[in-house]
DNA sequence: TCATAAATGTGACATAGATCAATGCAATTT
DNA sequence: AAATTGCATTGATCTATGTCACATTTATGA
């Protein structure tokens, strides 16, 4: 059960069998079925979720009924709202799985304690959080100056497994386009070939 | 010198004086004129520099001749290309001072070292780049579903102080919007007053 | 296995913002 | 002080994408 959060540990620092051991006791499983809430608009982010199963969506929804989706988190990816859950504040933002998930959860104290007594976490966050910056200000710069087309075209590339297990109107909402103009560049695109 | 640098991270850690001066040791100064690049696209970025003063642009230029700017840096701010940083990989963006600046610069075998040596910096970082990460978010977010008076009238609240010292062109640049959507939106605000 | 809901596709039309082109004003440089 | 260059403004178009409305296909759960 937590060969995945080990492997994604692993890959990025050193860590002791005894160290892991202890970090496992910090962390709540939680199941989810689909179209459940992980986290609400409003409420405070009380968790920080690793991904075992399943494929979730971060998103807000604006005046115009927009649904624009921060990210997709599925197997071995870290999802919440960190502004939330680092200063308790009422998150922006919604969770839903897309799929029936499995998670490892880590509250606010513990994770505290985890840095604490495991000073090496302090850098497998911060490289993951940097990786997720990186990813973050790539997809600012496509959303500013890319076509629609364009954004599409990169994101099959990065993420094709996304494409199956995601339905369109949601990637559309991903890449901040309508369904509809999403569906039409796909006919373009297939027309094309 | 070196008053801002500390006051960041005195800011977010706790740090000793010996701490800091061996800290300093790892730090070259570096001016810039108005107009000089700290980084051109294409080049590996060898440093991450603090600004002590002054205020620097980064900007990718695309195939269209557009160049959506990344961010600005004033003082207090951290400035690199954190992939190429990583990774030695050539960059895309260019860094280029907007007035005469004055930087603190560190290479990444020094830095690996401060991370080694003071590991109160991993603590250090990931929080400046958290934070980073949460604003970037939240720009992508808007990025994707506001319209660019929105876009403009939130810049303004959260950096009045940008506006001042930014040519016009470079806050389109930044909202992802041309300069004569910028001006005419200025223009609709002043009539509505 | 049927019935309802969710997701996708497509046409007609609307519009925010881009593009192009010209003008007037600072602000540097010589 | 003249000359060059950079910057902001404004008008006339154009266009990519959004909006609305409806049809079709695919899931889903009772």
């Amino acid at each position: 059960m937590f060969e995945l959060l080990l492997h994604s540990i692993k890959e990025r620092v050193t860590i002791s069998e005894e160290e892991f051991n202890f970090c496992k006791t910090l962390f709540i499983p939680k199941k989810l079925r689909k179209r459940q809430f992980l986290l609400q608009e409003g409420d405070v982010c009380k968790y920080t979720s690793f991904v075992e199963k399943g494929m979730l969506r971060t998103y807000t929804v604006d005046e115009k009924g927009n649904e624009p989706i921060l990210q997709f988190s599925s197997e071995g990816w870290w999802i919440a709202d960190i502004y939330s859950f680092l200063t308790d504040e009422p998150s922006l933002y919604n969770i839903e799985a897309l799929e029936d998930c499995e998670l490892l959860q880590i509250t606010k104290p513990s994770w505290e304690i985890l840095l604490q007594k495991i000073p090496v976490f302090e850098r497998y966050f911060r490289i993951l959080i940097q990786n997720n910056l990186i990813a973050t200000q790539r997809r600012l710069m496509g959303a500013m100056s890319e076509t629609a087309e364009e954004k599409y075209l990169k994101l099959i590339d990065n993420f094709p497994g996304c494409l199956q297990r995601v339905p369109q109107h949601m990637i559309a909402s991903y890449l901040g386009i309508t369904r509809e103009t999403l569906s039409r560049i796909r006919k373009q695109l297939a027309a094309r070939k």
